[in-house]
This record gives structure tokens, C-alpha cells and sequence, in this order.
RNA sequence: GUGACCGUAGCUCAGUUUGGUUAGAGCGCCGGGUUGUGGUCCCGGAGGUCGCGGGUUCGAAGCCCGUCGGUCACCCCA
């Protein structure tokens, strides 16, 4: 028996937790601030589900889906992203008006594992279903850009670009093959595939891109309405004070991106996967999974990608009180802490028996405010209470303790 | 799926050059110094199939072969 997590996932203990803690906290806060609601979806669905939502051509689905058949002989696939299922759901119950979810939790996608790439890794996003609206768009932008400057990524840059839809992108991308067979001489042999598969993908090669900046960028062929919305969700977004770059460049991997694209990028990230969220507009995705049409635009941030771009922090341990067992005052001290965890405080104390020396030793370790030791004082009622940071301590009555957390 | 590098204590590593007695250090952990006081200091202790398997040898952590695992990058994506 090894005791190795499987390859590709991580354990999360403390002391790293208390980021991830922190973060998926904000997280409900912040999406509750925008008024979205929580959506709980299965983590696995129908295969179907995910190979026609994300794209049957894509990586993710041809090479990257944990697919496996149940007991039943269904073909079932583990989520590798959050959309298709939210879509699927709310196509299932009716489809009716507007859906402003939010959602967390573990996806999965066979890969090689490398830093910011994992077998099982973590998002949060939302997703804001039935609404065309460009406010739509810049409210979704606006919220992830919220986010990630409250959890504290540093150096980040939101991108931002219209990829057009099925009206005026066919038109482009035959323009766009017709360049790229002009160049094909500079092609490098990834891109000489995507050019029957995916041409719009070239722009996105890192290798061949800076030969190709005479390449027609898909912002300058938009047809009006989709350069309509493009124009006001940038205006909209400059008045809520969101600083954007435009990227014409910025393409998506998925299928169902349609107009706005966006990406959340980690510029310091000093690791290839730098891209700590990403998406867009998808007004196509729920015909694509046989439903009617619902328009929808949402994102994805990555957690371990944030807690990578965070660095090694030192979390605070968020204890308000650890409480010393002095003598034979094991049950009293017991009650003490469940009556002060009652009240609201977070409280710990020891229960192994071990001396009041590791016991202190303890309460520092975890990063607690203040001690109370409960011994002979009890007898009166009263427990020495000691603050950690300054070493001072003072005998204080029961009633006291609560005043005395609260001291400046 | 492709490539490169790396596997010795919980963690970071030394030891491999030139195979040779009981495999080391720092940090961390536990205990003691202080029979009721942490964070500094001093002392002590626990903890290792040297990734695994085979081969060469009188003798392998070290050399050879294989295998598994990890890391980073490509690809792709959050």
C-alpha cells in the first residue's frame, strides 16, 4: 500500500489550507455581492454532454476526458470544466428566464502534470445564463477582476477580445485560412494542423504568432452588432473602472465561445501556465447540447493556479484562544472551551495530558491570540489569561474573558 | 502523446568523483532544563526497505539493466 495521492492530485493541509480556506471564502462573498446564486451540479454527467458542449475537435475532449462506463454500460465523463454542466442543468429545468449561478469545486482532465496543471484541479466561476446583454458581459468581467484583487494576485492583467459569432466569423476565418496558406513556409507542423482544424487557433501559437502580425485580426472583421456589443462592453467596463488590455490575438480553446473572450492573467507567474481564469460568451452552447437557444456569458478562475501566483504565504491561523490545562482541571477546561465555541470565539486546547510547557508551545505554534490557563484559580473563578504576542497575563475572572478578547 | 532533469529521515540536502567498518547535517517533531508559562537558548530522543526489482562483486546508497514515481517544458488549458 502506498500512500501516494494519485498522479496529478494534491492533499491540501495546513498550513497551506488556510489560503484555500481564505480564498473559496471570498469567493462566496464576492459572488453573493454580484447576486449570484449557488449551483450545485453533478461532478460527473453523460459523456454526450461534455463532448458536444465543449467540442468533439477540441483537446479536452479528445484527449484530455476521464470517460469511463458505470455498472449500468452509461458512458460517463468527470467534469473537466464547470459551463456545459451549469448549462445542461439549467436547460433541464426549464430554461425559463435568467440564471445568475455560481459555482466551485474539483474538475478533471487527463494530462502530464506540470506547475499550474493538474489531474484534478479547482475552479470557481459563475455563469450568467439568458441575458445578451453587454452589461452582462462587463458585470462577469468585473466580478473575476474583484475577486482576484481582493485574494491578492499579484501582477494581474485582464485581456480581453471579440472572437465575432456565427454571422460574421465564417466570413473571417476564410480570410484568415486564406493568409495563413500564404504562409504556410513559416508555419511551424502544430499549426500546419490546426490550420484544417482550428485556423483561428494559430493566432494563439507561441512559436508562430510573431511571424504572422500581418494576420487579419477577428476584432476588425466583426459584423455591426457584434462590434456594437464588443464597443460597450469595453465603455462599460472603463466606467466601472476595470483596466482591460485588448488582445486581438486572445482566441479560445473551447468551442462555444462566441464575441467576448477574456482572460485573467498572472504577469509575475514566473510558470508557463499563467493564466489564472479565462472565458466569454456562449450563446451557442446550449443548441449545441439539443436544447433552444440561451445566450450566457461566465468565467473560470483557476484556485491552484491563485494560490501558485500567491506564493508561499503564511496564512494567519485564525484562533482566538488556546486554552492551558494546568493540574487537574481537565473537565473544567473542556467545558470552558465549548462555552467560549458557543459564544463565538475560536478556541482550542489540548487533550493528550501533556505538560503546560508543550501546551504553550502549542498555542503559539497555531498562531492563537491569547492563552487561559485553568488551574487553581478556577476554585474563585478566575483563569490567568496571557496574550501571545506581548507575553503579558493577567488573573481575570470568568465573566472577564470575553471583554478581554476583545481588548485593543 | 513528446522531451529533459531528478529519486537518501516529515522537509531541504550532504555522502556517489576513486564501490569498503554501525548512512550524516540543518530545519521540523517529541521530551527535559523551569513538578503552572510559548516564541530565544542549552541538553536529550524518536524517525531511514538509500523509490522498487534484478544483475556485477568478497562487498552496492554508489556501477549496469529494467521499472515505478516526481519535477519542469512542449502540446493544451483554469
Amino acid at each position: 500500500m502506498s500512500f501516494r495521492a494519485p498522479k496529478g492530485t494534491d492533499d491540501v493541509l495546513p498550513p497551506a489550507s488556510h489560503t484555500w480556506r481564505r480564498l473559496l471564502l471570498a469567493w462566496e462573498d464576492w459572488s453573493a455581492r454580484y447576486g449570484y446564486d449557488l449551483v450545485l451540479t453533478p461532478l460527473f454527467e453523460a459523456t454526450e454532454v461534455f463532448a458536444r458542449g465543449v467540442g468533439e475537435g477540441t483537446e479536452v475532449v479528445e484527449k484530455q476526458m476521464y470517460t469511463f462506463e458505470d455498472k449500468g454500460g452509461r458512458s460517463v465523463t468527470l467534469r473537466p470544466e464547470g459551463t456545459a454542466s451549469v448549462v445542461r442543468a439549467f436547460l433541464e429545468a426549464g430554461a425559463g428566464g435568467i440564471l445568475k449561478g455560481a459555482y466551485s469545486g474539483p474538475m478533471f482532465r487527463y494530462e502530464r502534470p506540470q506547475a499550474g496543471r493538474r489531474r484534478q484541479f479547482y475552479q470557481v466561476g459563475v455563469e450568467y445564463l439568458g441575458s445578451r446583454a453587454a452589461a452582462a458581459d462587463a458585470e462577469v468581467v468585473e466580478l473575476g477582476y474583484r475577486y482576484l484583487v481582493a485574494a491578492g494576485v499579484p501582477g494581474l492583467s485582464v485581456e480581453l477580445n471579440s472572437i465575432g459569432d456565427r454571422q460574421c466569423r465564417p466570413a473571417y476565418v476564410r480570410k484568415l485560412g486564406t493568409y495563413l496558406e500564404s504562409r504556410r513556409d513559416v508555419l511551424c507542423d502544430d499549426s500546419l494542423r490546426r490550420l484544417e482544424t482550428n485556423p483561428m487557433r494559430v493566432l494563439d501559437c507561441k512559436v508562430c504568432a510573431p511571424k504572422l502580425v500581418e494576420a487579419p485580426s477577428p476584432a476588425d472583421h466583426l459584423c455591426a452588432p457584434c462590434a456594437a456589443h464588443h464597443e460597450e462592453v469595453l465603455t462599460t467596463l472603463t466606467e466601472l473602472e476595470v483596466p482591460y488590455e485588448e488582445a486581438p490575438r486572445l482566441v479560445r480553446g473551447l468551442d462555444y465561445y462566441e464575441r467576448t473572450a477574456f482572460e485573467y492573467v498572472a504577469t509575475d507567474l514566473g510558470a508557463a501556465q499563467d493564466a489564472v481564469g479565462g472565458g466569454g460568451r456562449y450563446d451557442g452552447l446550449a443548441e449545441l447540447l439539443g436544447g433552444k437557444r440561451v445566450p450566457g456569458v461566465g468565467f473560470a478562475l483557476g484556485l491552484d493556479r491563485i494560490v501558485l501566483a500567491l506564493g508561499v504565504e503564511k496564512e494567519p491561523n485564525p484562533l482566538d484562544l488556546y486554552i492551558v490545562v494546568a493540574g487537574d482541571r481537565r473537565k473544567e477546561a473542556v467545558r470552558l472551551a465549548s462555552d467560549l465555541r458557543r459564544s463565538g470565539l475560536r478556541v482550542d486546547l489540548d487533550v493528550e495530558g501533556r505538560s503546560v510547557k508543550a501546551q504553550f508551545r502549542a498555542a503559539d505554534r497555531r498562531g492563537a491570540a491569547g492563552a487561559l490557563v485553568v488551574g487553581d484559580e478556577w476554585a474563585d473563578g478566575r483563569v490567568v489569561a496571557k496574550d501571545l504576542t506581548s507575553g503579558d497575563q493577567e488573573v481575570i475572572s470568568l465573566e472577564e474573558v470575553q471583554a478581554w478578547v476583545r481588548r485593543p
